[in-house]
DNA sequence: ACCTGAACACCGTTCAAGT
DNA sequence: ACCTGAACACCGTTCAAGT
């Protein structure tokens, strides 16, 4: 039971491997959050010595790629194939940041790391792709869209893993009346909606973003007169 | 001039000063990266042993507030005192993105860090708030409006860190078709009009979001009747 | 008041030695 | 193949000593 007590040379059985080693990793993060994490500490909880990972993983930066796809596995662009592009937008906006709330504590740890060309990751984006080219947008404001919309999602989650009393101004209020008296009204609304004001927040935006950018897509349909696939509902 | 040259004792005159460590920080960040910044480092840069700082900041996490103060000091809300809502928004956004642009490389080092109640940023919202108010936004709305337009922008920040060719997907593209060609076709109009692609999807989302603002804020005024000031121009 | 120098408790990574 | 142990080149921070 007790860390240390294994001796030098191979074991019969491995204990360790790729898979343990990043699950451990984003159980830790959660725990002890971003600035908590290191090597050390994972091994320890892993009852392994700092040297061992090398066996397994490239290093600290591979862990955390690790981490991401775990993290961003539920991700899921398929309702592209079913729903008409906006609502699809909206589901796999709500998605994506879904994924990244279940783990706040990695935002700021991911936000550092490329997104790399994980292989699941460009399957994502064709998806995407694919449903917003159906849904009638010229094929040059495809990428703009798409990234727009996931620049938006991770700012929202990068709002996540702010402290939630952040915006509490404290005994600053009468320096700023006007933003401790929204802050006031927000938080009022957040508990007779019963809903985190942050979620109310990102629902707001996330709507008028895509409502906006279905105007933007009758317009570029007018302008050009395309013939468009409404998509399949 | 070679480092390493003061004696021990108090300097005649001080070498250093907050102000000194902070800009020495931010101008190391912007030449070597987050990665790379370390205060090992910067001591050497300011001529100063690591330990001479901490007679001026209280430590790592201090002098990267300190930074962000310094990166975020040209964003300014006062279009909101002169324009109406919607363009003040756009225009704010603008400078905001473009204070991170013009120093990607803190941007990973900053999100990590909490926004924090620096008084500065508290009175820019109270700025945006006022403004939003005076437009006809509901009190309860205007925090939620605020934070998702900074949300899409810190979003995008973090999208200018990104290495532009990142969303080349090289020698997956057979596997992912539709992506590969419409990243092709977003370099196309890129070059084009002689813009960064990131700049262009900015601008797209950044113009479908405040128009789908815009949309919401009609329908609220028409559901509770509320008279309105529609701004100074 | 403000710098140095030594010390402390950490890091991530490499690699030979062991089974 | 896969773990340990020792070693390397770093970290951030504290604090007494010096002027």
């Amino acid at each position: 039971m007790s860390a240390g007590t294994r001796r030098t040379g191979r074991p019969s059985t491995p204990v360790l491997g790729r898979e343990v080693i990043v699950r451990g990793a984003l159980d830790l993060i959660d725990e002890v959050g971003a600035k908590g994490f290191s090597i050390a500490l994972l091994a320890r909880r892993l009852q392994v010595r700092p040297s061992s990972l090398y066996n397994h993983v490239k290093g600290r930066d591979d862990i955390l790629a690790g981490v991401r796809e775990l993290v961003a596995d539920p991700i899921d662009a398929a309702v592209f194939d079913t729903l008409p592009w906006d609502e699809a937008l909206v589901s796999w906006a709500r998605l994506y940041r879904a994924a990244f709330a279940a783990h706040p504590q990695t935002i700021a740890l991911l936000a550092t790391i490329p997104v790399s060309g994980a292989h699941r990751t460009l399957r994502m984006y064709e998806s995407v792709v694919a449903g917003l080219e159906r849904g009638g947008w010229p094929i040059a404001s495809v990428i703009p869209v798409m990234v727009g919309v996931e620049s938006f999602v991770l700012g929202s989650a990068l709002d996540l893993m702010a402290p939630p009393a952040m915006f509490d101004p404290g005994p600053d209020s009468p320096e700023v009346p006007r933003f401790a008296a929204a802050v006031h009204a927000r938080d009022d609304a957040s508990a007779a909606q019963r809903r985190p004001a942050a979620d109310l927040a990102f629902e707001v935006s996330l709507t008028a973003l895509v409502d906006g950018l279905r105007t933007r897509l009758a317009a570029e349909i007018a302008a050009q007169g395309t013939t468009v696939d409404t998509g399949s509902a």
